[in-house]
DNA sequence: TATGAATGAGCGTTCATTCAT
DNA sequence: AATGAATGAACGCTCATTCAT
């Protein structure tokens, strides 16, 4: 195993393989799904020996935390300029809704791997993988504060509660990865369209009817 | 393995033990989740020999079928009724919104397990398990043929895709249990009306508006 | 368990089931090997439950034997008169060899099963099954002592050892079933009368020649 | 399990442990018989834990195809330079029969196991092993060919069926196995020298006696 | 830095046997 | 005389993990 002492820099070579490690587990968790992911089809896709990710990854859990800190990454470059780009909620609320569904279009293998970990592990017993959970959290929560900012300042109809809101949008984002699996010719931009068609509806005031 | 010539009655004792282990089974599910739930994990929980489950159901396979058929039969008994009880689209949809989530507010542990299997099980590879995969299949038809129906009658605005609309709808329903996993306090019946208002605007058409 | 305290006699239905399960066990040895066939398969063939085996063959081991001790009378009662009604060594031998033969063509099943018993039952470890070798032993010893006798009266060659050539005899014999379950229309007649021809050239005198 | 990426040479350690595990295996089915012999058993033999198997033989049925080859290399080794060596079909036939049963009194373990392995493993359904049923065959098919030949060259007697007398040789030899567990002071050469006159006697022309 | 080798616990499943009814 | 129910050991197999080299 490797010397885990400090928070010494990570050799170019060790990055590397970590990369290829998580990309290698991406695709596999994706297609064989979670439970028939083993360290050894893993190692098999990359062709190297199964110590290595060991070697690596100390525990598969750490592992895991790469691939949900890897996939968050990639989400929130895709999607947080997009919302930033809007100067209105509701503009902010479509841009949300859209880029997120848009991003599972283009990172297919990516969404379908996380939903299989969201599901598939969990911390000690009964509560969900903590590494997830906070990503889970966090991203419901940014789009409550959202919601509520723009509610408070009127742009939103004010008898709505930002956090059930949140979920519900939320959901309905989520449930792309499992219907991607289903249907492969499922169509991603539409179903953003109308998702933000649905929630712009949901959210507008009296005045804007 | 309990004798399997002809389609003869079961006894009552057997039919006891196999709701006993049904039940175990949901409850271990809902605490430990899918991949930690091992036979002899429900057998200890119920202080049988794991031999027992066995006995009872010749394949693990064929007790995860018991225990879904349970519990949809206990949703639709619970929802159905409701909606059928309402003569308006509109009420309709409340009512199955509303239904669906204080049914998985009643029965928690139920739907957590249920969730479990079936994001765990898969028939031969990718693809989800063939009996989950029917009934999810099915409740979604249900909800788009209700939109679609009054949506025709011109009682729901015209322009909305039945297809993406049913998606979010049970996908906002389906949020429930994974929320009451990270939440035990999460508010039910709150969640269930706060959803109807969003989906009762999100269908409306102009002249009610 | 029946009560096994004396030599009781047995009730008419108790011959007759268990008549049915050596039956059943015959058959199910036959079709799927001795290895495939439990209890639980051959009651199921009979249409009762495997308590019922339980409870007259209070062993397996019980049932096999009694499988064992039907087959060999059965094969007895067919060859012994066909070879007493010969006068002359020769003319025994040939019989033997051919009814022996021609009783494994009749009773194919039955001998599936015993060979299938013969190579799969073990007593104690290494030995064979303690009754089937016996019953091997007794045949071969049979045989040992026709060879021997008509060969001291002058009517087979001196010069050859009738342990090995009963043997080799019987072994020939038993090559039967295993060719009938690799080869369905293996012509037993022939096999057997080419083999007469074989063993009656192997002892016979010079002056014979 | 072992990596098998590639068709990669095998380490020395590595060929070591399989032709440790095929002996351990060898030797435990001899001992106890096929049905008698578990990974967990070969495993307590060598005193590795049962993994190490699996991980050196992926299936049950590879460890018992390895032996199966090594068994009929070491047999075919043995007995084809001594065939070969003889010029006369009458040499060639002693030869065979002679080296054949003296090779299984060299290596009476290989044998029995072997044999126990012919008579116990299956594939799909009732039709033998069909590694080991291709090696029975060949075997019987190579001496029914010479059989066969010699006999066209007139040097045989013309009116035999060399399947039927090949398959009596066979059957005589093959004996040898079960011989030697039930009496352990068996005469290997004097049995295969008897053996040999016996079927010199019955294959021999008119012109010969 | 990586490998090959091994471990040991756990899995679902099979089965002869026991026993109360 | 038979059944249904249960047991417990054993089976082949999988897998994350450890570790010497």
């Amino acid at each position: 195993m490797r010397p885990e002492i400090t928070t010494e820099a990570r050799t170019f070579t060790e990055t590397a393989r970590r990369a290829q490690i998580v990309a290698a587990a991406v695709e596999t968790i994706a297609e064989l799904g979670y439970a028939q992911t083993s360290l050894a089809r893993i190692a098999e896709r990359i062709g190297v020996s199964k110590g290595v990710i060991s070697y690596h990854f100390a525990r598969k859990e750490d592992l895991v935390r790469e691939i949900i800190a890897d996939v968050v990454a990639l989400a929130v470059a895709y999607a947080l300029p997009r919302v930033e780009a809007e100067s209105t909620g509701r503009g902010k609320l479509r841009a949300a809704i859209e880029s997120n569904v848009a991003f599972m279009g283009e990172y297919r293998q990516h969404m379908v791997a996380l939903f299989e970990i969201v599901v598939n592990t969990r911390g000690e017993g009964r509560s969900p993988n903590p590494a997830m959970a906070r990503v889970l959290q966090d991203s419901a929560a940014a789009l409550r504060e959202l919601l509520a900012a723009y509610q408070a300042a009127g742009e939103f109809r004010a008898d709505f509660d930002p956090q059930v809101m949140a979920t519900a949008i939320r959901a309905a984002i989520d449930a792309v990865p499992r219907r991607l699996v289903v249907e492969p010719g499922f169509d991603v931009t539409h179903y953003g369209r109308e998702l933000a068609d649905i929630f712009d509806l949901a959210t507008r005031t009296e005045a804007r009817r």
